[in-house]
DNA sequence: TTGAAAGCGCTAACAC
DNA sequence: GTGTTAGCGCTTTCAA
């Protein structure tokens, strides 16, 4: 490998000069500058990042801490924030949490195995030397991750943190139901079956009432009967349908795509047709929603949007930095997200009865 | 931050002793090491991975580079690679070329352009002091990524690789092919429409050759009428469809899972039944697929299986370094990795005509 | 069994 | 403008 000091002898200058022209610190004569432009080209000289961040103690780099990449979720959001951090020359290593791979359904709650993997790998981006972290959610709740003792800035993407240090990026999930349901409704349901996921998240809460504001603003009475707790899954859609449609109910809001897919399931069994006999709207606008039949109207998650704006936020933060003109706050800031419907197949005119 | 030094100090012992201690190097006495470990755990020391990767000039860390994370094969496979690597205490940090963000379906062929993403970020990990690479192609071909001068042990993942230095892992396209189609024709068919990616793509070839070498052993006729050449996409499904059905298949063979939409969308537009009246393979084993209907026979692309494996030859690589026991090989080595059907409802017996 | 000293490749502070 | 020096946190002789 060459180094610094190769290319200085190679020039005849001493390693602060070649430095400085990297780094453009310091003034240099300009024909000293393309001379050890030019042998850095030639020799293809590539300056050792773990020497200039021991010395500097920054190394432009941001870390993602994942919990889960191939939660269908992470890669868009990864991948924009990479792109965003790129654009102003930072490096982004990713490190992956693999909380479904090793315990399925039940991350929460598990406090201690959490922390048994999660708090190495804290101990892995401040060896690093990162500059700022991003915490990358699977899915949305309160998360304590980081202790009051973690000094770098960071951002929480996907779920809410518990400290007022670090904002949060998330979906905007009561607005997006509450467009979704307002939509159902203006095409003349009435009794609108909603099937939820885990009675205790957080996106079933804030899409619950966003379905419940809409009927309220629409004068229809909210009953209760008419909400089921499933818990994400395909089956779970299924159990919801079967449970909701007996009770008259003349479009199904399932609010993941999967769980819709579920509710298909029991509606194509029971001979009820989608988009005629009954209407159903999805969440996520998974790329299986386009392929149901009749295709799903559902919204589309904003992902590569949230992922932006933790770049931009962990950004700003670095900047900020050395200024620090951050004002007090006692709230952890939380920038909601906007979804955008997309609307196909499977929610139309309600019969008239 | 704590450093070795500061844990000497609080222990009245030299960083020597300290650095020994926990890299298990010379031994020390039960004492120091007890005193030593329980101040490192009370301080939380980690060491720095910056100053370490310095000294030692090996970081146990390998670096995947990934044409694109988004594509619908790289997480789950970058997942298998790092918890592989992991066991094995090797850290990994992941490149993403973004290629499709970059230039869509055009990736080949710009060789210019291809490189001067790809030189900046091959720069960027030998100046990272990773110890390995493994290249994550979106899709099969021929990868010329690493010059002679490419120093790093490497290993190309889900393409092949040009040079005999850089073995590759791939997923056995023919065999596979070969397979379903053996299935098909068991099930009665014996004219199949075969409806390929692009007609330069190894995926198509080989899956072609698969086609070829199961319609022979069975004594039927290969006519190429029955091919048509699309671009992976559902739009292009749909128009293989469209030329294939008047010339009297009984079954569809989609190269992907997203070709077979197509096919499927064609079909419900003209009122043909999947699974009565033609028969529909699929292959990818995409998620869209079990949400179709009929639920999509199809085959299972071994992702995780060939992360594992890439970690292995890379691992396998890095312990040889010193035994440089390598024989001389002319040819690349090429490790093509199974996969396995998964039969569901789209492909039934062929009418008796 | 332990420690002192040197040095990995780089940059900051200061001198010239 | 450019060079000298010191030191970031760690490991590695080599000596004690």
């Amino acid at each position: 490998m060459v180094t610094l000091k190769d290319v200085a002898e190679k020039c005849g200058v001493s390693a602060t000069t070649v430095s400085n022209v990297i780094n453009g610190k310091a003034k240099t004569s300009e024909q000293t500058r393309k001379r050890i432009m030019k042998v850095i080209k030639e020799t293809g000289y590539k300056p050792n990042v773990m020497a200039k961040g021991l010395r500097v103690k920054k190394s432009r780099t941001i870390a993602i801490i994942a919990e889960d990449i191939a939660q269908f979720t992470s890669p868009p959001i990864i991948e924009s924030i990479m792109a965003n951090c790129e654009k102003e020359d930072y490096r982004v290593i990713v490190h992956n949490l693999r909380l479904y791979d090793r315990w399925k359904d039940t991350w929460y709650g598990q406090e201690e195995e959490y922390h048994s993997v999660l708090d190495p790998v804290l101990g892995d981006v401040v060896a690093e030397q990162v500059d700022g972290v991003i915490y990358l959610a699977g899915h949305a709740r309160i998360i304590k991750a980081f202790g009051d003792d973690f000094m770098l800035p960071a951002v929480m993407c996907y779920a809410y943190s518990n400290s007022p240090k670090i904002p949060s990026v998330v979906i905007d999930d009561e607005k997006s139901a509450y467009e979704m349901v307002q939509y159902m409704i203006r095409m003349g349901h009435n009794s609108i079956g909603f099937v939820g996921g885990r009675r205790e998240n957080i996106h079933t809460a804030q899409r619950l009432s966003g379905y419940q504001r809409a009927m309220f603003e629409n004068g229809l009475l909210f009953d209760p009967k008419l909400v089921y707790y499933g818990d994400w899954s395909r089956e779970s859609g299924y159990q919801g349908a079967k449970a909701l449609i007996p009770q008259g109910v003349t479009a199904l809001f399932g609010i993941s795509d999967q769980m819709s897919g579920g509710i298909y399931d029991y509606l194509e069994e029971n001979n009820i047709i989608v988009g005629k006999d009954l209407s159903v709207a999805g969440f996520d606008n998974e790329s299986i929603s386009s392929f149901f039949r009749p295709q799903l109207t559902t919204t589309e998650l904003p992902l590569g949007e949230i992922g932006r704006l933790s770049a931009k936020l962990i950004l700003e933060k670095l900047e900020d930095a050395e200024g620090e003109n951050r004002p007090e706050v006692q709230e952890p800031e939380v920038i909601k997200v906007p979804c955008t419907m997309v609307i196909r197949k499977s929610v139309t005119e309600a019969n008239i009865k």
